[in-house]
DNA sequence: CGATAACCGAGACGGTACGTCTTGTCTTCAT
DNA sequence: ATGAAGACAAGACGTACCGTCTCGGTTATCG
């Protein structure tokens, strides 16, 4: 859509128009994929997708919300399964930092994180959001621990927010082209400690 | 100064005013404080500092320019040195947390990583910092490893972003107050690993 | 209706629903009373009359349309017949005040008024309605012509003309509150001249 | 000025930029020309001024105190003293008619009594700005009264009264192409009375 | 010691975006 | 087939900041 938007899309009734939602979260996408979220704005979107600012206001109260549903509609990334615990979370990191870096998922869930930190809304979402994330990952190290490749009293929600962590840092500071390697060594530390 | 700043400050001549800049950051410090990151603007920095905006974009060419020597005037956390990695690395989260959660730093430094997301300059500023914070965290690992307590091999940079990442996530999701438990448990599985 | 419209009021097929009429020509009378010419608008007056806005843009093409409705649903203001025009004429005015006053029917003419200075069609239909009240009134110049009480080459447009000027004037510039005995000198005024 | 503004035009310091007040008091008059009222917005000023809107709310409160101003910067009408009550006045509406129909003032002060139906301060100013123009054509009448021409309790302000009404509701109502003998009449009927 | 240069507060400038409101049109659904 | 309901594109509203600029004034430094 954006400028090529069919110029006379209308209502479709008293609901919500398909259309329209899909050319709003379309040109949201592309507004950030193009300029950033210094240049994302609902102005913005609204001029890209051909919409009114308020069609846009109606669905999504807040910048966060538009945000998390462009996140969301993203495909997700794969959790590997290899049997092991240390190949499986450094493939599940290495998968989310190429994901991360060739989709604009990277750029929107950045400006999630950032808007999150002046909204308190985004936050809420944000939490929300990242509290299924931790469950998600969680299930891997539960998985292990079912092999018997994980001490049995691990606390899974930790380990795989050290995870998260060290995904999102690296997302918030531009380091989303680590070396293998070094996602493999700080894996290997979290699974098997660093002490002598 | 800031809101107590005498109304008549005036220019000292053809150099920078101390005066102006104290006002200034202690207005910044305010502001965040009062209003939050979505508050603050320069606007609201020079209102409240009674200063005019040129004069703040004389010295800080951007906010976060500001933020980042607003951050720096804070009182740094002490890493402890007991002897022990594990007791350490917790001990420094939990002073980590304490500082930011007691503070206005927690605040500032949210706003910092915030608006690193949409400005290039903020970005590479804040990549600096954190190069040099992950050095001086590191140096607790170098110092652990030329006890024996971790084997030689370990890459401490990595150890120190791990840490760093967990540290940044829970403040950047409003989890400052994480009871102590979970933070040790964090810290072992790096230290000691959750593998069987 | 109004505010009381039975909130399910439903379609009674394929004519005009004189329910719905009468509720939204209340639902703007009583808009315009409660909230002014400023907050007189189509959405208003649907949201009051629980009416949808194309029902109302069916049958009224715009909003003069609408007002022009209301202020002829209103009752009108009567012409004393005295036998003397100065007390006609004085008469006239001060009933036509008072009802201006006491009613909202002076905020409908009002807001009339001002819709005809940027819509043709509203300045046509109060042309129109303009022209009919002229020659209302230039009935009591006829009716004193043929006593003899004034001369007989009068044009009583014109004094019509005249004394509903003077009206219009007092209402759009919010001086209904005019002393009678200033009504009563204008009259006598345009009655027995000023001239030595 | 208009899209033809000095593209660069640039604050001129702390105070009132003439060149920029001026560049909207005439982008405020050609948008009324070219648009009428119903196009006038303080947003196509801004735009036709190459102004910001702020500016514009900076030295104007509201669209009436714009539109007084484009107003009173137009040349007034002239208010002839032939020594003859009836005579002047009659010239004086001849003067007002021509000078409403052949330069943009019709439009503008027609719009500025639509906008005080809504717009209370607008009210405000209009009723100040007539109640100098009244005792400007009051003038008139005492003149007349000092050469003993007209009788000496008449009240001048409430002929001016009369006088302004026939002439705003010509404007009002699109009247001003009112042929000459028409307003001589009126003015005849006032000076000299209809009684027989 | 007088001129000059850099600083200061102040605040106006052209802009952009905000979130809300209204306009007049259009489609769906219930009657 | 019609009317109620409400979504739609469009765009104005008045406000907040942005980053730049000029002003008028002060003061330390240089010639």
């Amino acid at each position: 859509m954006g400028e090529l938007a069919a110029p006379g899309r209308k209502s479709i009734g008293a609901k919500r128009n398909p259309e329209s939602a899909d050319a709003i979260l379309e040109a949201a996408e592309a507004v950030l994929a193009e300029a950033g979220y210094s240049g994302f704005s609902i102005e913005a979107v609204a001029r890209r997708a051909r919409a009114g600012k308020p069609t846009i206001y109606r669905w999504w109260p807040s910048k966060a919300a538009l945000l998390i549903e462009v996140y969301q509609r993203q495909k997700r990334v794969e959790t590997p399964d290899t049997g092991n615990i240390e190949t499986d979370l450094a493939g599940f990191l290495m998968n989310l930092f190429a994901h991360w870096r060739d989709t604009s998922s990277g750029n929107v869930f950045r400006s999630l994180v950032a808007e999150a930190q002046s909204d308190a809304a985004a936050a809420a979402a944000l939490a929300d959001y990242a509290r299924g994330r931790r469950a998600h990952t969680g299930r891997m190290i539960e998985r292990a621990k079912a092999r018997g490749e994980v001490v049995a009293d691990i606390d899974a929600e930790i380990v795989a927010d050290l995870i998260a962590s060290y995904a999102w840092r690296h997302l918030l500071t531009n380091r989303l082209d680590e070396d293998e390697e070094t996602i493999r060594a700080a894996v290997r530390y979290v699974v098997r400690g660093i002490a002598a």
